[in-house]
RNA sequence: CGCGAGGUAGAGCAGUUGGUUAGCUCAUCGGGCUCAUAACCCGAAGGUCGUCGGUUCGAGUCCGGCCCUCGCAACCA
């Protein structure tokens, strides 16, 4: 009998720096995935990993006065750590530094060349001398340069490129044919309208700027794009190379389905897709782009101070705690959210007090009542029949909403069958029964029944948190978690002895709670930092280059259509002028009317959608902060800096 | 007039092809029970379903206008 294979990937984390939960969600999510599909007899392939080239590396490990291969080292170390800590189920991980991957990266670009897909070419465009800049034919005005309105030349840089056009309508018949394809769909018109529709433009695929790559292995100079190289970690991993192409990978591609952040889906459903094709391999039959866990309604950030860490979390509140949290929080399609007031809250409520104590009810009783042994189970009676038909008709519900990821509502079936259970101890009261030896048998079925129960619960869990699932195993005694033992009842043995009564979840004084996490995670951060990696150094008649000036504002309002752009009238001196700056995001117009702003005075005017602008406002940023810079008194527009 | 998603009880979310008293979880209040982790069970209160208008015997559900939020794209000298 031949299983059906499943292949299932997260994306591959990126080595800049240690990951928050909300990066850590996918690789969860998708053991989650993993893990139940194996539970249903699927033979299943769950590959994860590590993205480590590129320029911003580079960048970090330089600053960090280490080799880029030191920095992704220690950052791939971490990140398996965490995976490992949160016991995910990966059965490969890859880093694009293996050697296996790196070579068969580059002969993959090598056959790309070959079949005339990839092809080198300059940097396609027209060279303004004067300005030193590159433009595309559309960006020019009447053939002329935008900036200066000089004469451009045809100008090589070269660099290799991939023609994605020629693929584009057959891409195009796939997402039409397969609407399962980009998941959840509605981000499917995201990539059609704003990509396909419009049309592709062909694909620089190599860099000269930074060596952190793989090189191009006929033209070293070159380096391949990170996309190439992280996106082939898919195939790559199953042992793909073009000309050989590996047990592993006939027998797991393609792949069921890739598990991505919604950030990233642009790569995964054009430019994947068009590899594979030019490649001459099949596609994968899904792209999910899963939602963000936010704190609050914020994105976690370190300039925002409210980022939340795995290891913290699991430190606190245990590793299931973390895998519940994170599978039944997060909805399908919309950002979800974390905070530790909420955490707290779901953790008491659905761990501790509704799954954990029916267990700690349940097998307490067993023990006081019957010494710690399970009872036959054929005394039936009312409410029996119910209890049984929840318990055993859970796992066809949970396999619909597992086909098409709904992770979240598969579990709140689970706990359909936990509330049942509860329930049921009322309506039968055991501690009734107990009172009168003539219902002793009764008392004893209705045990057998709740065990039975609650054994299905911990094979139906077994795939979201798999060492609770074996906890409560344990505790009651019950040895099969099978999917198959999750549809009948009755297949525990009377005369089995259950453990002790622990409780599997502690509730958690939550005022005392936060307070110790306040007084730990609220202490300054010993991390380090991370600014901009300094520039070379100029000389000073460079630096005497720069006009910068006071100018103040006297308009300010937002350009239509833009959502970054603040158009600003200044006052110079008696004159004025009008300069854009894409700061809309961090700054109201009307807060800034009347203040001194520092802007370059000299800088070419150059449109933007339509507008002219005359130099450039300036701001201080540090990650997603942005303030402008203004003077600290008041001072005649147009005084020079110095 | 770029494309798209969403605005439903205090909070977070469901609401199939329009049909009887708009659901769920948490929080709140009342009651029950005592096996259990101040847990569990039952019940109640709480919503003009963003707004205005239209179609219909009947609309959260269809149509149109408007307001707000968010994502993608463009824009960030």
């Amino acid at each position: 009998m031949n299983k059906d294979k499943y292949y299932i990937t997260t994306a591959i984390a990126y080595t800049s720096k240690k990951p928050h939960i909300g990066n850590t969600y996918e690789i969860i999510l998708t053991d989650a995935i993993a893990r139940f599909n194996r539970f249903i007899g699927k033979d299943v392939f769950f590959l994860t990993g590590t993205d480590e080239h590129g320029q911003k590396i580079q960048e970090i490990a330089e600053a960090d006065g280490i080799t880029p291969q030191q920095h992704v080292d220690k950052i791939a170390g971490q990140i398996r750590d965490i995976a490992d800590m949160l016991n995910i189920s990966y059965d490969k991980f890859i880093r694009t530094t293996d050697d296996y991957h790196v070579k068969a990266v580059q002969q993959i670009f090598k056959r790309l060349y070959d079949n005339g897909d990839i092809y080198k070419g300059e940097y396609e465009g027209w060279y303004c001398t004067p300005c030193e800049s590159f433009w595309t034919k559309t960006q020019l005005e009447d053939g002329k340069c935008p900036d200066c309105g000089r004469e451009v030349r045809k100008a090589k840089e070269e660099a290799y490129f991939f023609k994605m056009s020629k693929y584009q309508d057959k891409l195009m018949d796939y997402i039409d044919s397969h609407p399962e394809f980009i998941q959840p769909e509605s981000r499917k018109n995201e990539m059609v309208n704003n990509f396909l529709k419009p049309g592709l433009q062909d694909l620089c695929v190599s860099r000269t700027s930074f060596t952190w790559g793989i090189p191009v292995e006929f033209d070293p100079g070159h380096v391949i794009y990170v996309w190439i190289d992280a996106l082939s970690n898919y195939i790559t991993a199953l042992g793909y190379t073009p000309d050989e192409k590996g047990e592993l990978y006939k027998k797991y591609w393609p792949a069921d389905v890739h598990i991505i952040g919604k950030d990233i889906l642009r790569f995964h459903t054009i430019y994947w897709p068009i590899m594979l094709m030019a490649l001459g391999e099949p596609l994968p039959k899904q792209v999910f782009g899963h939602p963000w866990m936010l704190v609050g309604d914020e994105k976690m950030s370190k300039s925002r101070g409210n980022v939340i860490y795995a290891e913290d979390l699991v430190r606190h509140f245990g590793v299931n705690a973390v895998r519940y949290y994170s599978l039944h929080e997060m909805p399908f399609a919309q950002d979800g959210t974390i905070t530790y007031e909420v955490f707290i809250s779901r953790f008491n409520s659905d761990l501790a007090n509704t799954l954990g104590n029916l267990v700690n009810r349940t097998v307490a009783m067993i023990n006081k009542y019957f010494g710690g042994e399970i009872q036959s189970g054929d005394v039936g009676g009312e409410f029996d029949d119910d209890l049984k038909a929840v318990a055993t008709g859970a796992v066809e519900k949970i396999i619909k909403k597992m086909e098409t990821l709904h992770v979240a509502d598969s579990i709140d079936e689970i706990w359909r069958v936990v509330d049942r259970a509860n329930k049921y101890i009322d309506e039968t009261t055991p501690w009734v029964l107990a009172k009168n030896d003539a219902d002793k048998p009764r008392l004893g079925t209705v045990l057998y029944n709740l065990t039975e129960t609650i054994r299905i619960i911990a094979a139906l869990l077994s795939s979201y948190m798999p060492e609770t699932s074996k906890k409560i195993a344990e505790q009651i005694g019950a040895d099969d978690l099978t999917f198959e033992s999750t549809k009948t009842f009755g297949t525990m043995k009377a005369g089995t002895k259950v453990g002790e009564a622990v409780p599997l979840f502690a509730r958690i004084d939550a005022e005392k709670k936060l307070a110790e996490l306040e007084e730990e995670l609220g202490e300054p951060e010993e991390e380090k930092i991370e600014i901009a990696p300094y520039k070379d150094y100029i000389e000073f008649d460079e630096f005497e280059k720069l006009d910068v000036r006071v100018g103040k504002v006297i308009e300010c309002e937002k350009v239509p259509k833009s959502s970054k752009l603040l158009r600003f009238t200044l006052q110079v001196g008696s004159e004025t002028r009008q300069i854009l700056s894409g700061i809309a995001k961090f700054h109201k117009p009307e807060e800034l009317i009347g203040k001194n702003v520092l802007f370059v005075a000299n800088l070419k005017p150059r449109k933007i959608m339509g507008l002219e602008s005359n130099g450039m406002i300036l701001s201080a940023e540090f990650e997603d902060k942005l303030t402008v810079l203004t003077t600290l008194n008041d001072i005649q527009s147009g005084a020079e800096m110095v």
